[in-house]
DNA sequence: GAGTGGTCTAGACCACAAA
DNA sequence: TTGTGGTCTAGACCACTCG
């Protein structure tokens, strides 16, 4: 049986594509666009081989692929769904701080503040936005009794409406940002800086002004690329640490 | 033909994973140590899948797993080799710097001082040494035309004998590290903070005492997953910053 | 017991690189 | 031309989950 987006030669731009890649590509479109929302059932295998005009062993390595990059969630005996922001994995992935004593550290929020602006045009640029006006959400979150980061959001009005009415808004916002507006973040870029604190820094970090801060500058993607959220995280490094894994 | 490290069901440790992952750990295991040094060519697919006595597909599975955490390189028509520090892609994946214009840095050496010396007791534990002798190597890196980096490391003198003789060293040191003393480095962690410049980073970054600094405080791990090396980097991130990206 | 994903095989054919 | 890795198939059997 012929999908429309598994189609045979007749598809010029996917014709010199290996057919475990034509899979993989039509499920995650599937999963970008909607068709299979976080938390959907797939089809089991066979019937997914078979719509794809693919034998069993071609369709798992294209499963294995979305599998690997932590859009689908697959158990023996269970089935496969795909994955949700929610997952513990998921949010994870963009927290990483970690105490000295090795410990994971999710900080908890102390204040936050929200105001409807009108992008820069840095913003409009970066959140390429075809409309400026933006949500400025600022927040401040603490650990072990003591305030250790200053955040500012800038989240396009068109992707969120209503953000305003979720107030107070929850600690993990990319799952939020899920289920209240089908905002999936998959991806994100920081790039880290040392900056002197700031007045308003200083004052709600409780150090004095121009002491030394780590700065976040962090752009959140979706599974189609789009930018979905700008961040500027400042933290007060005392006793924990943005910790990198890299490897070959 | 049966091989010691791809033992059949008598290796109780091993019995209860699949076949592909115990071609994985085996092949792994010659990489580790040296049997299959830097560069080497492997043999090739049926070869190795008969000396592991598993099918085609079963072997490729495994060597797929070595590809993609980069240890070894596979190309068609070529053959299988194990991949080499030096390569490009491996050089990159421990330097993060890009400047504000979205290109990669590579600061260039600008000085650099050697020393043999007592490793202190967290260090002795960080290292996880035998034995305390280690090296101390300061050295101060530069990007168009000015100091931007000043970084400290520590190397257990077992590892790196008569790395004096080397002198000056290379600006890639992990390259060195294979080729001089045989000591792949295949993963690293860094641990991010901001740090005010004491009087030696003021110094040789020319800024003022207390500014603010980006310090990445690393060990880096070869393929068994012990520690080669200590280091902690302080980077002047003006114009440019460490990158990391993120995903699900 | 029915249905799911996970493993493994044996063989075919292809594209690429080097002698 | 020879040998390499890359793709794909058709079918088998297993382990797990759930009703």
């Amino acid at each position: 049986m012929s999908e429309t987006d598994a189609s045979g030669p007749e598809d010029a731009r996917l014709v010199a594509l290996p057919l475990y890649k034509r899979a993989e590509e039509a499920m995650r479109a599937r999963i970008a666009d909607g068709r299979w929302p976080p938390g959907a059932r797939l089809p089991n295998e066979p019937r997914l081989a078979e719509e794809f005009g693919v034998s069993h062993g071609t369709l798992r390595k294209a499963l294995a692929a979305l599998e690997a990059q932590g859009l689908v969630e697959r158990r023996p005996g269970r089935g496969t769904r795909v994955a949700r922001t929610t997952d513990e994995a998921a949010v994870y992935a963009f927290l990483r701080l970690w105490d000295t004593g090795g410990e994971r550290v999710i900080p908890e929020p102390l204040s936050e503040a929200l105001a409807e602006d009108t992008a820069t045009p840095a913003e409009v640029e970066e959140l390429a936005l075809a409309e400026p006006r933006v949500w400025r959400l600022t927040r401040c979150r603490g650990h072990a009794g003591r305030a250790v980061s200053l955040e500012r959001m800038v989240l396009p009005v068109a992707r969120f409406p209503e953000l305003g009415a979720h107030r107070p808004l929850p600690n993990s916002l990319y799952p939020f940002y899920e289920s209240a507006f089908r905002q999936s973040v998959v991806a994100a870029r920081d790039d880290l800086t040392a900056e002197p604190a700031d007045a308003e820094a200083a004052a709600a970090l409780s150090v004095a002004e121009g002491a030394p801060l780590l700065c976040a500058a962090r752009v959140a993607r979706n599974l189609s690329g789009e930018p979905v959220e700008l961040r500027r995280s400042l933290y007060l490094t005392a006793g924990i640490a943005y910790r990198v894994d890299l490897s070959k």
